[in-house]
DNA sequence: AGGCATGTTACAGG
DNA sequence: ACCTGTAACATGCC
């Protein structure tokens, strides 16, 4: 799925084109995803204006005039197309085929604005979610109740983590994977914060020196904004607005790069694969 | 054919 | 109650 640097282009890429529109209709194509999708519920939506986009780790959450909000995760393979007054479709998100009648396949849940305009949701294996809440059961929201700090803040810090790791068992991988911990980072960014920071994924939190901390949560922030800037990462293919790619798979310096050399100067080790916790995990 | 895939959560056991 | 590890979900690609 997409992690924090790729929700966050889709966030931003979304506020250009679907605030302040009203939704005037809700196509339920495929409404089996994470949780059922009713019409019941999204008969609540109808009339009602998006105002306001924001992003929680990977979470999106569109809210609307006073009283609803959706909470939108997109899985693994979630994504949305915009089709804007011209009828071009355009994607806002990755992972998808390059073949278009593959792609409407996939279509799952479709927002219908003024004028044609239309936000699809389009998920291959259906393992992401939208859900409906009032806005005024934000604080109740339970996927977001128990999320760690976000990175790109200032309580992602070392006090903090440090605070978090004490009396822990669990290796700096999961630790890292683990969004009550941190909110936002997937199995390829953590893997490239280790590879930058030159900690093993398997290492101990209990055994991590300071100068690996400190270096951990630098590396969480620069990466994660250079992403951004960058697009995000495009495992199979991935455009924001009108076709532009994501950029930043091309700086990876670990994921997917088994036995490749190591990009450091002066090294040449290979990079190994081995999995942790049922992910692919790559290091020297 | 079998293994793998950007994720979360329900559940079991300590 | 907290901590940890594992399985399950659905689909496509290699």
């Amino acid at each position: 799925m997409p992690e924090l640097p790729e929700v966050e282009v889709v966030k931003r890429s979304l506020e250009k084109k679907i605030v302040n529109l009203n939704i005037k209709k809700v196509k339920i194509i495929d409404g089996n995803l994470r949780y059922k999708v009713n019409i019941k519920d999204t008969a609540k939506l109808i009339g009602k204006k998006i105002k306001k986009i924001k992003r929680r780790s990977k979470f999106l959450i569109f809210e609307f005039e006073r009283d609803f909000l959706i909470l939108i995760h997109f899985g693994m393979t979630g994504k949305f197309f915009f089709v804007n007054k011209n009828k071009k479709k355009i994607k806002t998100s990755f992972y998808y085929s390059l073949n278009k009648k593959k792609d409407a396949k996939h279509d799952r849940i479709i927002f219908i604005f003024q004028k044609n305009q239309k936000l699809i949701y389009n998920d291959i294996r259906k393992f992401g979610f939208i859900k409906i809440y009032n806005l005024k059961d934000y604080k109740k929201i339970l996927h977001l109740k128990n999320l760690g700090p976000e990175p790109l803040k200032k309580n992602w810090n070392k006090q903090y983590f440090n605070k978090y790791i004490f009396g822990r068992k669990r290796n700096i991988k999961d630790i890292l994977m683990d969004q009550k911990c941190i909110a936002g980072l997937g199995n390829i960014y953590v893997n490239e914060i280790l590879f930058e920071s030159g900690v093993r994924p398997t290492k101990k939190v209990s055994m991590l020196k300071d100068l690996e901390i400190n270096k951990i949560i630098k590396n969480t922030k620069k990466i994660l904004k250079k992403s951004i800037i960058q697009g995000g990462s495009s495992i199979k293919d991935f455009s924001i607005d009108d076709g532009k790619k994501g950029a930043f798979q091309q700086y990876f310096r670990a994921y997917g790069k088994q036995g490749e050399k190591c990009s450091n100067v002066d090294c040449n080790t290979k990079i190994s694969k081995i999995v942790i916790s049922n992910r692919a995990s790559f290091f020297l």
